[in-house]
DNA sequence: CACCAGAGTATGGTCTGACCATACTGAGGC
DNA sequence: GCCTCAGTATGGTCAGACCATACTCTGGTG
């Protein structure tokens, strides 16, 4: 660079620098930020630590970068930057007050749709070749958590054990719907579906019932009988949240 | 490389990777990451792509990097990961691969089970308190959003605008549904809709019968009546996306 | 032995320049 | 007019270098 200094916080700097001109040049949603290069020298910086600010915005939810060439591709103004953090960080910062009641109902609507679309698609499967591959490990998956939680159950295994073999079981059922999105809400609630589920597995105490869930679920699913599977993912969770049915 | 591909979403892999093994190697906070080199090595990826991958966890907090050496050197873990949130991160930057058929799938489900849920909440508030102020607050957005949109879209404005509203208003109703999770969960979804909702307006030309849809949606949930609310969702997105249907 | 100064070194921070993959642009040929 | 294909701009990745920092170790000195 042309001064002494300023050798670090380069990427601090290029951060605040690129917020300010969102800020200053007014730009709206939508519009399209100056390429890497130029902004690498507009700022007098390199172009790596244009990068790594743009990255982290780009996690932020503030820009979203597209490869290619046209008016629709480099860094594309996806969010203002103070309303940002929001989003994403709300959800992850506010996700230990939710109530069980919120939990399972999410879970409610994402697990009858994923029983149902697999069991959809399993069904269909006899005359096309409509389940991919990609599905097909879901399903083995599955069967595989699915056993792992009926072998280890037997008496002293911790709940916290059987609770991850049963969300495995239960993510991977969201992903034989074959839908990445679903799947990846499925993921993402991970954690706040482990915190009530431990919960309620303590306060069962026998995990029987749940485990008999589990096939019924799995082998409705494979049999490709929708309603069946959209029935059995509802008692399981009947089974496993009696107060909230 | 060792292998033949796999250039691009280096850094996405970076990040699962350490994420991953943070996990497994059950790393607790004050621990210490291994060096970007090491990490470079080990991953077999160029340094860049870590340092874009911790740079980003850094500013999400889960590591503080100090230089010099020693100790208290290098990226120390200063919070555990929530695979939450990093799940959904990865999900919004893995957005773009999404089809418009897993994102409609997606919508479909969420909007339809708000849309019940919302209405039947209303319906139910004629006796106890039921409804709170909060949700009645997102009702009220979702009414001033539905007329932004009506009002706006005359002729020459631009598809943009109108799906602007469009989303607002079909966030609202997820918030009206009295579960945070969905509604995080849809917003958390907004920059994938947007996308796609563009394309379907632009393709459309006309948002007569969209904006009709609207009315019938925010109508049914006010008068408490769940099975028309979920149809009417079903039908706008039908009317949106009809190749889907 | 106790202490301190300086060389050695490991680490993050930055820079440079290159190549790849992608996707639009536009000139040329049919 | 339409199609093909080279050109080009963009983000994504890589490799190697140098700098700044701060600990570690060595060796001399008292």
């Amino acid at each position: 660079m042309a001064d002494k200094e300023r050798r670090t916080r380069a990427f601090e700097e290029v951060l605040l620098q690129i917020e300010r001109r969102i800020e200053d040049d007014g730009l709206r949603v939508g519009d399209r930020l100056p390429g890497e290069r130029n902004l690498a020298e507009e700022l007098q910086v390199s172009r790596s630590s244009v990068r790594e600010a743009l990255r982290v915005l780009e996690t932020l939810g503030v820009v979203s970068s597209q490869a290619g060439r046209g008016p629709d591709a480099g860094a594309i103004l996806t969010s203002r930057p103070d309303s940002a953090l929001s989003d994403l960080l709300r959800l992850s910062l506010g996700m230990s007050s939710l109530s069980t009641r919120e939990v399972i109902g999410t879970r409610l609507m994402i697990e009858r749709w994923s029983a149902e679309t697999a069991a959809r698609r399993t069904g269909a499967a006899a005359r096309p070749g409509s389940v991919t591959p990609i599905e097909m490990d879901a399903l083995d998956a599955a069967t595989r958590a699915m056993e792992a939680a009926t072998r280890g159950m037997d008496a002293a295994e911790s709940a916290a054990e059987f609770v991850r073999h049963d969300i495995a079981f239960h993510v991977a059922i969201a992903e034989a719907s074959g839908n990445r999105l679903v799947a990846a809400v499925m993921r993402a609630l991970r954690d706040a579906m482990r915190r009530h589920a431990i919960d309620a597995v303590e306060r069962l105490g026998d995990t029987t019932a749940l485990r008999e869930d589990h096939r019924r679920i799995h082998a409705a699913i494979l049999a490709g009988d929708a309603p069946a599977a959209v029935e059995a993912v509802s008692a399981h969770l009947a089974h496993a949240y009696p107060e909230h049915f």
